[in-house]
DNA sequence: AAGACGAAAGTGGTTGA
DNA sequence: TCAACAACTTTCGTCTT
C-alpha cells in the first residue's frame, strides 16, 4: 500500500489546469498548491518524514530517540502489568487462591475492556481521518493522546465517539488544518453540543494548549468545494489578512469571516457564485455572509469597488 | 423565478458581578 | 449562579434582476 503511494507521480509533475511546475508545499496541510493559479493538488499528500516539528517535550523525546519508536498505533505496545503468575500460586493457602483468582479476573477484564476500547477508537480514528481528508500522520498524535486519556481515567462515562472526535478537532485544528464543529460532528455522528463540551473538557484535563483559529485555513477547501479559482482565493486571504489589520475579525466566527470573504472575493473577482451556495458548503446562513459582507465592505473602504463588481 | 436584503425573534455561548 | 450581551440562526416580507 505504500508503494502504490510511492510510484504516484515522481518526476516533473504538472498542475492540471494552468500546466505551471511550480507549486507551494504545505506538509502541515499534506497540499500542494500551484505557484500560478492556486489549484489546491493533492489534499492527501503522504507523511511527513525525517524533519518533524515538535510541541511538546514528548513529542521532542519521540523524534530524537535512535532506533524504532514506540509506536502508539500498534495494539497493546508489548507491555502490560499482569497480577500474579499461576506458579507463584500453588505456595498459598487454598484460601487465599480463590482471591488472587479473583483480582486476575478482574485484572484480565480491566485489560480486555482497555484494549476494546482502543481498537475501537483507532479504527474510529482511521475512519474520521480519512472521511474529513486529513492527513494520516495525525494518527499518531490522537492515539497517543487517546492512550493518555485513558490513563488519566478521563474516559470513564464517555461515548467514545464523543472523544475521537474531539481529539481529531483538537489536533486538526492546533495543525492548522481545523475543520469546523459542523464537519467532525457530521463525520463522526455526534451532536455539535457534545463535541463542544467534550474537546473543551478533554483539552482542560489533558492540558492541551487550543490555538486561535485561523479563518484563512478554511479558504482552500471550501473555494475548492465551490470550484473557484485561485485569483479568488489569494483575495479572499488578502481579505481576511486586511480585516485583520483593521480589527474587524475579533468575536467573530471563523465559519462567518470566511464565507463573507470568500463571497466578497467572489464578487470582486467576476465569479458569480451566490451565497445560499457558500452558506450551505460552510455551514452558516446567508444573513451571517451579509453581516461580514457589509462589516468588510465599509471597514476597508471596497464599497465602490464592489458596486463597479456587480453589474 | 431566483437572488439579495434586512427586520424581528429565538438560541447557545461568554463574561462579569 | 445568574443576568446581560453579542454573534448567529430561523423565518419571512420586500425589492431587484
Amino acid at each position: 500500500m505504500n508503494s502504490e503511494q510511492e510510484e504516484q507521480e515522481r518526476e516533473p509533475f504538472r498542475c492540471p489546469v494552468c500546466g505551471s511546475t511550480e507549486f507551494e508545499e504545505d506538509r502541515t496541510r499534506a497540499e500542494l498548491i500551484c505557484r500560478e493559479c492556486g489549484t489546491v493538488i493533492e489534499e492527501e499528500m503522504i507523511e511527513e518524514s525525517a524533519s518533524r516539528r515538535a510541541f511538546t517535550s514528548e513529542e521532542r523525546e519521540k523524534i530524537e530517540r535512535t532506533g524504532s519508536p514506540v509506536t502508539y498505533t500498534q495494539p497493546g505496545r508489548g507491555m502490560r502489568t499482569e497480577v500474579g503468575r499461576s506458579g507463584e500460586l500453588r505456595n498459598l493457602p487454598p484460601e487465599k487462591r480463590g482471591q488472587y483468582y479473583r483480582i486476575q479476573k478482574w485484572q484480565r477484564r480491566l485489560d480486555e475492556s482497555r484494549d476494546r476500547k482502543m481498537s475501537y477508537a483507532r479504527t474510529e480514528f482511521e475512519r474520521l481521518i480519512a472521511t474529513l481528508n486529513l492527513p494520516r500522520s495525525m494518527l499518531e498524535e490522537v492515539n497517543r493522546l487517546y492512550e493518555k486519556a485513558l490513563d488519566k481515567n478521563i474516559v470513564k462515562g464517555r461515548r467514545i465517539e464523543n472523544i475521537v472526535g474531539a481529539l481529531v478537532y483538537i489536533i486538526a485544528r492546533n495543525q492548522g488544518n481545523p475543520r469546523s464543529l459542523d464537519e467532525i460532528s457530521e463525520a463522526a455522528n455526534i451532536s455539535k453540543r457534545d463535541l463542544g463540551k467534550t474537546y473543551r473538557y478533554i483539552a482542560r484535563e489533558l492540558d492541551l494548549r487550543i490555538v486561535p483559529v485561523n479563518p484563512e485555513d478554511f479558504i482552500p477547501r471550501y473555494s475548492n468545494k465551490l470550484g473557484l479559482s485561485g485569483e479568488t482565493q489569494a483575495r479572499a486571504r488578502k481579505i481576511i489578512f486586511d480585516a485583520r489589520d483593521e480589527g474587524l475579525l475579533s468575536g467573530r466566527s471563523p465559519e462567518g469571516i470566511v464565507g463573507s470573504a470568500i463571497y466578497v472575493a467572489s464578487l470582486l473577482e467576476g465569479e458569480d457564485i451566490t451565497q445560499r451556495r457558500i452558506a450551505d458548503e460552510i455551514g452558516i446562513t446567508e444573513v451571517t455572509i451579509r453581516k461580514g459582507y457589509n462589516n468588510i465592505a465599509e471597514g476597508l473602504g471596497l464599497e465602490d469597488e464592489l458596486e463597479e463588481a456587480r453589474k
